[in-house]
DNA sequence: TCTTTTCGTTGGCCTATCCAACGTTGGCCT
DNA sequence: AGGCCAACGTTGGATAGGCCAACGAAAAGA
């Protein structure tokens, strides 16, 4: 009798879903990630472009344009400002409001992340050539320019 | 002076990750599917559909066949199993194994959670046509193909 | 003025992914 | 036979992401 072969695939219920496929790319992505540095310098890399490529923020605004949860942000600019790579000071104009600002020190490691990330992305999309690399781009903006941006 | 308005859109070199907007879709994915059900139920749903497909498993074998790690799933189990949707029994073949089988409850509940699953991919998708959802299904099953399966 | 909103912050909950270790069991090899 | 190694299930823990609730301070609106 031939022993029952074990399977190799997931299942068609899941291979038809593109919610368990994003996942996995997801995961992917973040083993990928894994193997050139901290799983958490995603999350740096995110703050980090957006104070570089819109200057100055306040946490709320960081949050909100990365779809982030304020809670989160903070946690984040905790570790960034306690490497020195972030300014953290008091809107003179809105007491309320923290100025986050890029250090040198900070957009020097933004690049630094930059490179590596660049690297993740090669690696995942190593078996796309860049015709369809360019397709699945556009294709996820696509969708994901059709749901609100909401940061929890 | 015009106060600097906030930004709304992410940074560009996010925007430029296939990385980051897989994790967007994943996250996405995952909201959408709290408002129709409990989010753990996504991994019941693929332990169900694997048992569905394939018959009894072993633990291990839906390890692997769902990309999950042992542990995972022995936890997954314990809440299948507690509800009566899965039987586990010492393989008399292997005492080292258990083979985990269906019941009809689980069935039951398999189906449930597809319907659920279906609307969820429906929201997610709704910004697409027909055909870029399929283009964007096949992209990303094309990516996933060309990287080994591994359940850590 | 009083009320409502925004902001930063603290603390916590749930899920996901992964790693390390243990005892048990089976297969393999000598 | 014995001894070694691999696989299995299980326990416990680490790190991370996403989310919610609540608080005091501060601003905006009525």
């Amino acid at each position: 009798m031939t022993t029952t072969e074990p399977p190799t695939r997931p299942p068609q219920r899941l291979l038809a879903l593109a919610s368990w496929q994003a996942n996995k790319v997801a995961t992917l992505g973040a083993r990928l990630t894994t193997r050139r540095m901290q799983l958490s310098a995603r999350a740096d890399f995110a703050v980090l472009a957006a104070l570089e490529e819109y200057g100055a923020l306040s946490q709320a605004d960081i949050g909100r344009c990365l779809g982030l949860d304020r809670n989160d942000v903070n946690g984040i600019l905790n570790r960034l400002e306690g490497s020195r790579h972030v300014d953290r000071e008091v809107d003179p104009a809105d007491r309320r409001r923290n100025v986050i600002s890029l250090t040198p020190s900070g957009g020097a490691y933004l690049q630094e992340l930059q490179a590596h990330t660049d690297a993740v992305q090669a690696a995942l999309l190593a078996g796309l050539d860049p015709a369809e690399q360019r397709q699945l781009h556009q294709l996820l903006a696509k969708l994901l320019d059709t749901h609100p941006p909401q940061s929890a």
